[in-house]
DNA sequence: TTGAAATATTCACTTGAGAGAATATTCTCA
DNA sequence: TGAGAATATTCTCTCAAGTGAATATTTCAA
C-alpha cells in the first residue's frame, strides 16, 4: 500500500504530467488535443498519457478513431487531494494558466471530442 | 520557477524521505535518532537528509558532534501545502504512525536534542 | 594528540525513466 | 482492400538516483 502514494507522486515529478493533469481536469481530452496544447512531440505525449494510466491516474475510452483520457470519475482521496493541492500553489504558474489559454481556443466541435462529458 | 515544484515532487517520491518529514513535522532531530526510529543504515539516512536539505526541504544545525535536521521556519506555500496534504492522507499509514511511536520511545534528555524547538 | 562517536562522502552497481527518431498498430472510410 | 489519420510502441542513448560497503571527515574529550 505504501506504494500507491509513492507512486502519485512519481506521477507528479514531470512537467509534461503536470501539464496534462492540469489540462484533464478541465476535460476529458483526445492525444491529438493534449499535443497541440503543449505543443510536444506525439510519441512523448502520448508514452506520458500511457504513464499515466499504468499508474491509475487517469483513463482512457476509445472512441473510433481516437483515444479519450480523463481523470477518474471517482478518483481516490490521495489522488483527489493531490489535485487539490497543485491547483492551489502550481495550476497557478504561468505555464499552466497559458496551456489552458491555448485549451479554450481548440475546436471542441472536432469530432474526437466526446459527448459525454 | 517551474523547476520548483518539480522538485518537491521529485523529494516526495521515496518512502525513506516520506519517514523523515513525517519526523520532522513532529520535532527536529539528529541523525542517529532518525536513524533509530526508521531502523535503517546511516549513510542511507545521512544522504537522504542531504538530498532533502540540497532541495531546501529541510535545514540543518550543527550541534557539537550532531547535526540537527529540521522543517525550515517558514516553509514556502508549496511545501507547507504539500505537508498538509501529505498530513491527511499519507500519514495516517501505518508505516509512519509506527515511526511515530518508535520516535515518543526515543531518550530526548540525549545530549544531541536542542533545547530550543 | 589520539581515540571514539556522529555524520558525510565515495565507489561500484543497478534500475527507472526521459528524449528523439523510427516504426508499428488500430481504426475508419472511400 | 488499401490509404491515411490517430495513437502506441520500440530502440538507443543518457542520466538521475537508489543500494550497500567502505572510507573519510568532523568534533569532542581524555
Amino acid at each position: 500500500m505504501e506504494e500507491e502514494f509513492i507512486s502519485v507522486y512519481k506521477c507528479l515529478c514531470d512537467l509534461t504530467r503536470l501539464r496534462i493533469l492540469n489540462l484533464l481536469k478541465q476535460a476529458p481530452l483526445c492525444v491529438c488535443h493534449v499535443q497541440d496544447v503543449l505543443g510536444e512531440p506525439q510519441p512523448k505525449v502520448s508514452k506520458q498519457l500511457s504513464y499515466l494510466k499504468r499508474h491509475g491516474m487517469i483513463e482512457s475510452v476509445r472512441n473510433a478513431n481516437w483515444t479519450i483520457y480523463r481523470l477518474p470519475n471517482d478518483p481516490g482521496p490521495l489522488l483527489d487531494g493531490n489535485l487539490k493541492c497543485l491547483q492551489d500553489f502550481v495550476f497557478q504558474e504561468s505555464v499552466f494558466q497559458e496551456d489552458l489559454k491555448r485549451l479554450d481556443r481548440i475546436d471542441t466541435s472536432a469530432a474526437c471530442v466526446p459527448e459525454d462529458a
